[in-house]
DNA sequence: CATAGGATCGCCT
DNA sequence: GGCGATCCTATGT
């Protein structure tokens, strides 16, 4: 297993990194169980520059806070009232860039996936948005803030970081499309910031 | 303080 | 394809 190191985060281009976390792993231990599954899907927030982001024009809250600061952070807040939607924080503190994570294939702790989710197996929709993502890996929004950069080593306290899995994506399967749901965000909802792969 | 609306999902028709 | 769930956040008075 290959941690992926803060260099990686660090980077300026937000689009290029949403590409290159196609075919990462994502691993959590929560409460105690690992689960880890293959990255299929995600979406690049350009920051203060991209209407389609939290942190559009430089605004700050209590909750887009955590988009500034340095690569490497989890970035989760709820939508609808109802979904916990995990974002990787991207760029160096203070550029609050970040990259939506809306598709996984699920490889370690699928038992576990199965009884978070109330599924009773493992299809091709089953974690093909990214509310789903956050219930299978167990990511509610209380972990917002959390660094991405170590292997949780404690039993007690919650763990989300991300390894280079070996898995081989074939670049050319890679699509490339408009983000979605952002249609509020004018111009910007027409970006090609959008990655999905079907193996 | 009040209120509208959201980077969604699953169930219903 | 339509709608309700469900609650935090941002914005306005």
């Amino acid at each position: 297993m290959v941690l992926i190191k803060k260099d990686f985060y660090l980077r300026d281009d937000v689009v290029a990194i949403a590409r290159e976390l196609i075919g990462k792993l994502i691993v959590t231990r929560i409460d105690g169980i690992f689960t880890s599954g293959i990255i299929l899907e995600t979406e690049a927030y350009e920051g203060v520059t991209d209407r389609a982001s939290h942190a559009y024009a430089g605004r700050r809250s209590a909750r887009t806070e955590i988009m500034y600061k340095s690569g490497g952070t989890a970035y989760v807040y709820l939508c609808y009232g109802v979904h916990s939607l995990f974002n990787i924080v991207t760029n160096h503190e203070d550029i609050p860039h970040a990259v939506l994570i809306r598709g996984i294939i699920p490889v370690d702790g699928i038992p576990y996936m199965l009884k978070r989710t109330g599924k009773k197996e493992i299809d091709l929709n089953f974690s093909n948005g990214p509310g789903k993502v956050s219930k299978a890996l167990g990511i509610h929004y209380s972990h917002t803030g959390l660094s991405l950069l170590q292997i949780a080593a404690k039993e007690s306290q919650p763990g989300i970081w991300l390894e280079d899995s070996g898995y081989k994506t074939n670049p050319a399967k890679i699509k490339n499309t408009p983000r979605i749901g952002v249609g509020y965000a004018g111009e910007d909802a027409k970006l090609h910031y959008r990655f999905v792969y079907y193996p």
